[in-house]
DNA sequence: TGAAGCAGACCGACTGGTCAGTCTAGGATG
DNA sequence: CATCCTAGACTGACCAGTCGGTCTGCTTCA
């Protein structure tokens, strides 16, 4: 019961490491069932013993994506510090991360342009970003309370700050020269927080 | 020669408007040209006679999408009034245009994901933003020579605003719920703004 | 002990549908 | 007679999904 349990988890992983893959490189719609399984060293048989069909296998890997993408901001709501602090934590965590997934981004895209036409990814997508939102809108409450912060609705300061987040990423990933990490540094996080906290008049 | 020229001008746009309907509906993918050839009213032979294949239909619809969007930024260089408030009416319209092209947006998506393995595509996209960055880079200097804003890079300030502007419009088309217009309003546009004017102390 | 039975995991050749693009046989316009 | 079409049948490639079959390990019971 539970080398079996560890098998088909194995399995499943390994057609889903292999689709990640295939689907970066190709897209969802030129690739072939066949690369999938030329990748993952499993037979068509195989495949297909485990996932239904091709939308099965690009849902499944939705959800370990966006899974995967919320543990890094689940974690830091345990940080140290106070809201600005916190804030700069998380914005510089959340630029790591998108060049840590730099490969991984076309995927992303895959999923947005899906969204449009499936339901089912459009609400998973959604739901990312609300509980995304609800952690930062938890911080900047913080900082309004503390008197850090001007007085601002959080919910929308928090979809202000993904928005932002978001915005970077897409423009890095169209052209990475006018986006340079290392030259353009912390810029947009100094300016969100300027923007947002108190003045000393 | 000229009621010639119209008329394969027309031709193509309708071609085009077609096309841009169908794959706003249906994606690239899975549009097919017998949803183009039935929505242009035309035939399949007129189809093949103006464009000589279904990339190519993409390609000539991507320029004129990109070429489309442009054009409200480029107006917008000879407003008139201080740096602020120049940029102020830069992003009340990107944001009116945002709204304006929703139906539109999820081919904008397209794009994106075709520009992580299109070459062509990406440059397209590419030199829109540039130019685009270019008009906001220019109004910022404006700002920061006379004194309004603060020392900064014009272009990574300019970027910055893209970003904003970018990732606003794609937590839109994902949740519009969590951006209502009426209630967020110009708070991006705020926090932007005071995170780059120069402080009075 | 071992033969028989069985189920779950897996294999890969094949099928059947789909669709981009072609082609034919015209017709109109200028 | 060149250009701009219409109508739509057709071809050929491509590919998701199927299906008959194999292999392995486990259980049963004589």
């Amino acid at each position: 019961m539970d080398s079996q349990t560890d098998l088909k988890q194995e399995r499943r992983k390994q057609i889903l490491d292999a689709a990640e893959k295939v689907f970066t490189q190709r897209g969802f719609n030129k690739a072939r069932m066949d690369d999938i399984v030329a990748e993952s060293g499993l037979s068509k048989g195989a495949l297909y013993w485990y996932y239904k069909s091709k939308d099965e296998i690009i849902l499944a890997l939705m959800d370990r994506f966006f899974a995967g993408e919320m543990q890094a901001g689940e974690e830091l709501i345990s940080t140290e510090g106070d809201a600005r602090q916190q804030l700069e934590v998380f914005f510089e965590a959340a630029f790591k991360d998108v060049r840590r997934f730099e490969e991984r981004m076309s995927l992303g895209y895959e999923f947005f342009s899906l969204a449009a036409r499936t339901e089912e990814v459009r609400d998973a997508i959604r739901g990312y970003y609300r509980r995304y939102q609800a952690i930062l809108s938890q911080i900047i409450q913080q900082g309004i309370d503390s008197g850090e912060f001007i007085s601002i609705d959080p919910d929308d300061a928090a979809t202000a700050a993904i928005s932002i987040l978001e915005g970077m990423a897409l423009m890095w990933f169209i052209d990475p020269e006018l986006l340079d990490w290392d030259r353009i540094g912390d810029l947009p996080t100094r300016i969100f927080l300027q923007g947002i906290m108190k003045r000393e008049l």
